[in-house]
DNA sequence: CAGGATCCCTAATGATACTG
DNA sequence: CAGTATCATTAGGGATCCTG
């Protein structure tokens, strides 16, 4: 179905106070270990659970899972489950989840500027 | 002194792979409770130790302290202390915390976007 | 294939008391 | 005023096994 559900707190940060504070509203959506690293696979097009899974070797099923459920919860990713057998899933960005893209640029325009490695 | 230190890895995600990932890196770096309002409050301006725990009234001691050394270590803040007594203490932004305002302000146009509240 | 369910560990945060 | 120090709590993440 893939409607937005109405705003999950997730995992993180439960009890802060400020949610009106921008900065901590997008750490809420995407502020864990593993959020962006999927957000940014799905800025590539639609994923298969087993190839997010390929693209970031080092999750483990269940922090994949609940990274997936939490970006569906909060609008940020779409989820079609195809009734086959073996079960078919896709994910992809929702327009709220596309709209990040201006956030992550001056992310990485910042990170190139300072992470000298 | 205020002199920009080596890259400190601080305490978020401290087993995290990718660290070559611009998300990831400023997550690092202004990804957890406290960080973001600090920097925020700084935006304004340079402000004394107690003008922050004033304006951030749920942090405690403990994390304020934290959290400032953290982003001294990251080269993000200034830490003046005159030698007078009573201490008096100042914080403001580097040139490099002051770069992460385009990246503040894509997330202040993404939230007031989404952030339906 | 795409998950669920459990148990477990440690990083992150909090509470409280104390100090130069 | 601007911190330290110590102890306690919790939430984020991991390992492993199981299933429609």
């Amino acid at each position: 179905m893939a409607t937005v559900k109405e705003s999950s707190t997730n995992q993180i940060n439960k009890r802060l106070v400020n949610t009106r504070c921008p900065v901590t509203f997008i750490a809420h959506r995407m502020g864990n270990r593993w959020k962006p690293l999927v957000i940014r696979e799905l800025f590539q097009g639609t994923r298969r659970y087993g190839e997010l899974k390929r693209a970031i070797p080092a999750v483990t099923e269940k922090m994949l899972i609940q990274t997936l459920k939490e970006l569906e919860a909060d609008g940020i990713i779409n989820r079609k489950a195809m009734p086959v057998v073996p079960p078919h899933v896709e994910y992809n960005l929702t327009e709220c989840g596309k709209d990040l893209e201006p956030v992550i640029t001056e992310m990485v325009k910042w990170s190139l500027k300072y992470n000298i490695q």
